[in-house]
DNA sequence: AGTTTCATATGATTATCATCATATGAGAGA
DNA sequence: TCTCTCATATGATGATAATCATATGAAACT
């Protein structure tokens, strides 16, 4: 691969990373072909150089949003297992998070809209949230009450409600209300005292 | 108020309950002015009359959504207060839900774009949310570990968080799975067994 | 150096919609 | 019955954006 084609794809590269904190901000309608690419320094024309169409675009900026998706989890690995499940709800539903869409959950920011979405949008979404729930899976099992499957999912529906709720309202104080009062209702579900039961 | 007058209230009241079923549908962006006069039996033209943009009727469909809540709410306080949480739960976190959006709640439906939008869409979602909270509160009060409040906001983002994964994903299965595993950890929230305590 | 390739830029094109302007026609009051 | 009013219909208009067509210019190869 020469220097042109090598070049080429870190300019795709680039639109993807600007592109996926774009839609994470403006949603999939909002999401401007032409400012995405401006975003990347380069102008609309350039566009269909790279992508079939803004659909191939999205997808591939989806997929990016969870290059960090191990900051989060990785980071709860390394916490004593009763800890953990605590440790995920206290760094996700936080104001930081909130206050920063453009580069947070994609699932909080694009659930809704890839639910209406046709084509591959639904398997795109299942396939990144099918990792999701293994890698905490992993995290949680054997220490939680139930499954730890089970733990997952209602973590995972936990997170995005709170998040998307808190973005949603208009008072700050409400808002860090539903932060605050959905950390600790994910709390509530019993971890195991006795790790070896 | 005479016939004519009249009649156009009803006019009026069959738009918006038109563009209430289909802005849950289809999103606020995803709605159109004409596809909603359509559906109330009229064509696009005659919207002006009645409304002054498609931001009020999007204000008025949303509140519109909100007639049936006590259809949820008042059918967990017909139960003893142990099982209200869990009720709430399994009333809201069904298939049958998640496959009707266009009558369902419409946080989960709406809440996202409500909260980039601008203008009075922040404060108009907040009241309603509000309202919501203040029912549960009602249903919950002294029945749950901490605070009532505490607990509704927490079963608020579940239930939506719940939703709108549940219907972003492809397969059946994990979208049943969603659901279940959020009611089921919402469950996993201690409910008081002395109600005198 | 001369030519070719191709990544990017500039300038259409086209579709979709919200919104506006004007027309129509049925009912209300004279 | 004859106007007049106004709810609704029909037909613009204008803006926005995706996508396409063509131009340009710098690097790569001869």
């Amino acid at each position: 691969m020469g220097k042109r084609s090598e070049e080429k794809q870190e300019t795709r590269q680039r639109i993807i990373v600007a592109a996926s904190r774009l839609v994470r901000q403006e949603g999939i309608v909002g999401l401007k072909v032409a400012d995405v690419m401006a975003a990347a320094g380069l102008t609309h024309g350039a566009f269909y150089a790279h992508f079939a169409d803004k659909n191939q675009l999205i997808e591939a900026a989806f997929q990016e949003a969870f290059d960090h998706r191990e900051n989060w989890i990785g980071s709860a690995r390394k916490r004593p297992p009763e800890e953990r499940l605590s440790h995920l709800l206290n760094t996700y539903l936080t104001p930081k998070h909130r206050d920063a869409p453009e580069q947070g959950c994609a699932f909080a920011a694009l659930a809704r809209e890839f639910a209406q979405a046709g084509g591959e949008f639904p398997r795109t979404f299942e396939r990144e949230l099918g990792v999701s729930v293994d890698r905490l899976i992993e995290l949680l099992e054997g220490e939680t009450e139930g499954s730890a499957r089970q733990t997952a999912l209602g973590v995972l529906s936990l997170c995005v409600g709170g998040m998307v709720l808190a973005r949603a309202v208009d008072s700050p104080k409400l808002s860090n209300d539903l932060l605050k009062s959905a950390r600790t209702f994910g709390q509530g579900t019993q971890i195991k005292k006795d790790k070896n039961q």
